[in-house]
DNA sequence: TTTCGAACATTTTCGTCTTTCATTCTAATT
DNA sequence: AATTAGAATGAAAGACGAAAATGTTCGAAA
């Protein structure tokens, strides 16, 4: 990593910290160069403004959740258990990225092009991660989905609707043992047979 | 109905109508009153506040939805078709009532303590409904659910998100094949067999 | 090339005044 | 007595300009 990369990744860091505190109309650009012990008008050198910042914070952030997840799923064949580990680190680790959580909530913040775009693009991958696993699933034969489009829109749609609920209600426990029934009813449905 | 409560019903009436287009905050008792024509202390004689005309408006609509959907459900037997038909019919008239559909949306509303009663107040409501259908689902033995609590917080959970994005991109013609391959997802699962 | 103090520009804050609006009062009308 | 509404009241919301804070740029220095 080049010498410039190395001090806005250091910037970076130390603007994620606040940020995360703070939210991004809390804290000012004088408080990130504080923090960093540069003056503020270097933070400029290296961004050219605070949206830029917290973009690049968001995005970061983003990145580590999609490894995050990512990693998790590397060596996991079975698509239910996919599903499964999938819905867990996703509500795991977002939780813990301040930043991209607000991004993603915070009413305050969707009318910023960047938020929005983010917003539907990450849906979007979600969607497509989400498809990825339910086509794996059709093709061994271990799912039968008539709208694979609806049904991820479906899943997706339901897990940030619980994610909110649960994650205020319930222990990473119990969140877990709900995850579990949750996905029962997704792969077997409701009907007696 | 006493003389009373007819001028009130007439009151209600306008203020629905002005309360519908331009919501709590843009409408003023003023407009109410000229609209009703009558002097604008002549509704403190009917009801004490703006807010409790609000809130009374909300309430009739609220009413009326659930009038509507228990007419729409009395004489269907079948517990999923009663599962269809509940939703279509919650979709459909919900959005008719654009009062109670503020109430229920709109993020400024929600700091007004009988918003958010109304919020938990219904959605509870619905939570039983659902219930209610489910149980008689498997009473009749033709449900099999584990968890009927997370099963209907899961089903109400989903309705509510799809309900935006579909009432916004959907006609009604395609909004019901939607909710038919929710439910066909909701009934059978994903699993092959 | 990188840093930063100072200058500049833009936004936010604050105080004042004015206007609007919800609510109350009081007297008139039914 | 029940009902109505014009006028009065007070609190809140806007309009506006000055002052302060904050974001951004510039040019000189390390």
């Amino acid at each position: 990593m080049s010498k410039i990369e190395e001090k806005k990744e250091r910037l970076l860091n130390v603007a994620q910290s606040i940020f995360s505190r703070f939210g991004l109309f809390k804290t000012t650009i004088d408080e990130i160069a504080k923090a960093a012990r540069v003056g503020k008008s270097s933070i400029y050198y290296y961004f050219k403004s605070k949206e830029d910042i917290f973009k690049a914070v968001v995005e970061k952030e983003l990145k580590t959740l999609k490894e995050k997840i990512n990693q998790a799923l590397v060596n996991i064949d079975n698509p239910q258990e996919k599903l499964k580990v999938f819905i867990l680190t996703r509500m795991k680790y977002l939780r813990e990225l301040a930043n991209i959580y607000n991004a993603l909530q915070n009413d305050y913040l969707e009318h910023y092009a960047f938020v929005q775009k983010l917003r539907t693009d990450y849906d979007n991958e979600e969607i497509i991660l989400i498809k990825e696993i339910l086509q794996k699933g059709i093709q061994e034969e271990r799912f039968a989905i008539d709208d694979v489009e609806l049904t991820s829109t479906v899943i997706l749609v339901t897990l940030k609707g619980v994610e909110f609920e649960w994650s205020t209600k319930f222990n990473e426990n119990e969140i877990e043992k709900n995850i579990d029934k949750l996905l029962d009813l997704l792969f077997n449905g409701i009907l007696r047979r």
